[in-house]
DNA sequence: ATGGTAGCACGGCTA
């Protein structure tokens, strides 16, 4: 089963070549981000023409996550109890028997700015709702574009990052705290330094290589035990002719049944 | 040089 978390950067911008990426790849699962539509605004035949059932939790203008699956998709779930300030960026379900956790988690702006503490107590609502909800007994994957480079190998410069939201100590310890109950990040035996996801439209980045692995599958352990393969998708950060590219590349994680 | 680009939606915010 191969399951992807993409960050999109808009679903609508984005649809034919989200269609092209369905068609050469054909991802069991699919976990998309940064929607930017409306639950009724969704092109769910995109997806179900495909063969694929749809959950979503959609937002106007930002936001916005859903998961498409073809092998089901149950208990779906949407938004954090506290912590998201009613923004669409939380949505779980079952799928195959594995509890998918999709997320957007919030960027942060500047260490300064009040973005910033609204990443920070995001992150404190996810650790509670996921220490009450599941278990690191059970299959279970948390993934999504989690904003987050959690080592100095993930990013392409220590020196202009440093402190800076993606790479802050206080979003750090969260990280660690997340991985302290029961969570292992199952891409990073696949990924050699300098492996990154995100690449910013602006300064050339994607021409430079300068980017950052933001984009996450975070597994517990009878999760993790069935990787197989771990890899980001770079030809998806290209554009294709007319159809211009997100910001983030897809990772795709393969697992045995 | 407080930039640069993309998306939403048509001014300014968010990333």
């Amino acid at each position: 089963m191969r399951i992807v978390t993409w960050n999109v950067n808009s679903l609508k911008a984005r649809h034919d070549y989200v269609a092209a990426y369905l068609d050469e790849e054909s991802p069991d699962v699919l976990c998309l981000q940064e929607l930017k539509l409306e639950d009724d605004k969704v092109p769910t035949a995109l997806f179900v023409e495909r063969g694929y059932e749809v959950a979503i939790h959609g937002q106007r203008q930002w936001n916005g996550v859903l998961i498409a699956s073809k092998c089901g998709l149950d208990d779906v779930h949407t938004g954090l109890p506290a912590g998201d300030e009613g923004a669409a960026r939380l949505i779980a379900a079952t799928v195959a028997g594995v509890r998918v956790v999709n997320l957007y988690c919030p960027q942060g702006q500047a260490a300064d700015s009040p973005k910033f503490q609204y990443k920070l107590g995001f992150y404190d609502a996810l650790l509670e709702w996921v220490a009450a909800e599941l278990s690191a007994d059970q299959p279970a994957a948390i993934l999504g574009d989690l904003n987050i480079a959690r080592e100095a190998r993930d990013i392409f410069s220590v020196q202009q990052l440093e402190g800076v939201p993606s790479f802050h100590p206080e979003e750090h310890r969260r990280w660690d705290a997340l991985l302290d109950l029961g969570f292992v990040d199952v891409c990073r035996p696949w990924m050699p330094p300098g492996t990154y996801s995100f690449w910013d439209y602006r300064g050339g980045a994607w021409q430079r290589d300068m980017g950052m692995r933001i984009d996450h599958l975070l597994a517990t352990a009878p999760l993790a035990a069935r990787v197989r393969g771990a890899r980001v998708v770079r030809d998806w950060r290209k554009n294709r002719g007319e159809l211009r590219a997100s910001d983030h590349a897809p990772v795709e994680v393969t697992l045995r049944p």
